[in-house]
DNA sequence: TCTGGGGTCCTAGGACCC
DNA sequence: TCTGGGGTCCTAGGACCC
């Protein structure tokens, strides 16, 4: 059996835990450059405010029903979403971490009988202790544990199928799109097919399956059978490409603001292989226009550079990345996005040197910079190819305070 | 005026090897 | 008139996830 435990209207949900005044009203989280909703609270949600939509779109409604907005505020959702795995460890044999607010757990070793006891538990004790409100599903297969999650949000908060088959008496007529797995792409196909709801697909021929949605198909309609066919990972597998990418505050037209920014976006990224403890064998660079302009010339371009030794010195990134844009720049357009890839990651532990290249990594360097940063708690030591308060810098006009990973942000009492 | 960021896996096809 | 069988590696593109 598996469990899935999932915070519900996570983003919006953490905004609440220190701000009371959020309750109870519409709010939506907004993306980077506060763009899009990437989150809404339940209000939000019945308002008919779609995921991903743009704010421009939506912020009259909003604010016609006292509705609230925030700039996303990861370093929080971060660290709620840490002290909520916490909880879940203590309480659950063996636990995944799956997303910032999701998490499969084991639950072999504990009697059928326990579950709906044992769900309400982590329900009560994560909301007691973290203040966030969470749904937990559990079925004999992690696609059905997932499916138990949803009808748990609607349904009381606990959700317990202990065979597939009572678990198929209930989703029997959800659609096809409603499975982990099936997107609205393949959602369509099966549709075609006269396979749309759940039930019409678990008795569709496998082969045919197969032919359509490859073998990922397969193994869900499996797990829809109630065969288990996707172990829970407890190793946290290796990274296999470090992206850092940023749409601009404002349209970027000169090639000195563009080196800055890929500067940036190179030093965070190395920031990131530092901490996997990898290094890169290759960087790739992308440049973009912001496609939502019809009116505006258009350019989307990327390259991929192999870095001849492998390296996590940020500086040789950095001069790589900035090396890279020169060459894709082109003048006389309006750029709205640029990010940086490194690919090619090996690990830094036991990694074969060349025999006729030095390597440029700088260790004590990098420690003494990441000292300084992690004991300051903020960006005090950088590159100066970033610039210093450049004016492409994303938007974030509403964020919160990070109540608990600045000191600054603790809150105030009265 | 205003539209995110960061990942994974699978398949087909091309290039190459003996 | 007639041209095998078996394999690897890499990349691009498509699909999915949160």
């Amino acid at each position: 059996m598996f469990a899935l435990i999932d915070g519900n209207n996570f983003f919006a949900s953490c905004e609440m835990v220190f701000n009371p005044a959020l309750r109870n009203r519409p709010l939506v989280v907004l993306s980077n450059n506060d763009g899009c909703i990437i989150a809404r609270s339940y209000e939000a949600k019945a308002l008919g405010i779609p995921m991903g939509g743009p704010m421009h779109e939506w912020r009259g409604l909003l604010t016609k029903h006292n509705g609230a907005w925030r700039s996303a505020n990861f370093p929080l959702y971060g660290d709620l979403s840490s002290r909520m795995v916490s909880v879940l460890r203590e309480l659950l044999p063996a636990v995944e971490v799956y997303s910032i607010d999701e998490s499969f757990a084991d639950l072999n070793g504990v009697i059928t009988g326990d579950l709906p006891a044992l769900g309400q538990q982590v329900r009560d004790t994560v909301r007691q202790y973290v203040g966030l409100s969470v749904a937990v599903g559990m079925a004999p297969t992690k696609t059905l544990a997932k499916l138990a999650n949803q009808y748990a949000k609607k349904n009381g908060g606990v959700c317990v199928w202990p065979t597939a088959k009572a678990a198929l008496t209930v989703v029997e007529q959800w659609k096809v799109g409603e499975v982990w797995g099936i997107g609205h792409r393949n959602a369509a196909k099966l549709e075609a097919l006269g396979f749309g709801t759940i039930g019409q697909l678990v008795q569709a021929n496998p082969t045919l399956v197969r032919q359509v949605l490859s073998v990922v198909g397969l193994r869900i309609l499996e797990e829809l059978k109630g065969v288990s066919c996707l172990p829970l990972e407890l190793m946290h597998a290796p990274r296999k490409q470090i992206l850092a990418s940023r749409s601009f505050g404002r349209p970027v037209v000169r090639l000195d603001e563009l080196q800055q920014a890929i500067a940036t976006y190179a030093e965070r990224a190395a920031r990131k292989l530092h901490q996997e403890g990898q290094l890169a064998q290759a960087i790739g660079v992308m440049l973009r226009t912001n496609p939502f302009r019809g009116t505006d010339k258009q350019r989307r371009v990327s390259t991929m550079v192999g870095l001849p030794v492998a390296t996590a010195d940020t500086a040789t990134l950095i001069r790589t990345a900035q090396a890279a844009m020169a060459e894709l720049y082109a003048p006389g357009f309006k750029y709205a996005k640029a990010g940086v890839v490194l690919t090619n990651l090996a690990p830094q532990q036991g990694f074969q040197p060349s025999l006729l290249e030095p390597t440029p990594d700088r260790p004590a360097l990098q420690q003494a910079i990441q000292s300084l940063n992690a004991r300051y708690n903020q960006r005090l030591v950088y590159h100066a190819a970033c610039g210093i308060n450049p004016k492409w810098a994303m938007r974030a006009s509403t964020r919160s305070p990070s109540y608990t990973t600045r000191w600054e942000g603790l809150c105030v009492v009265h």
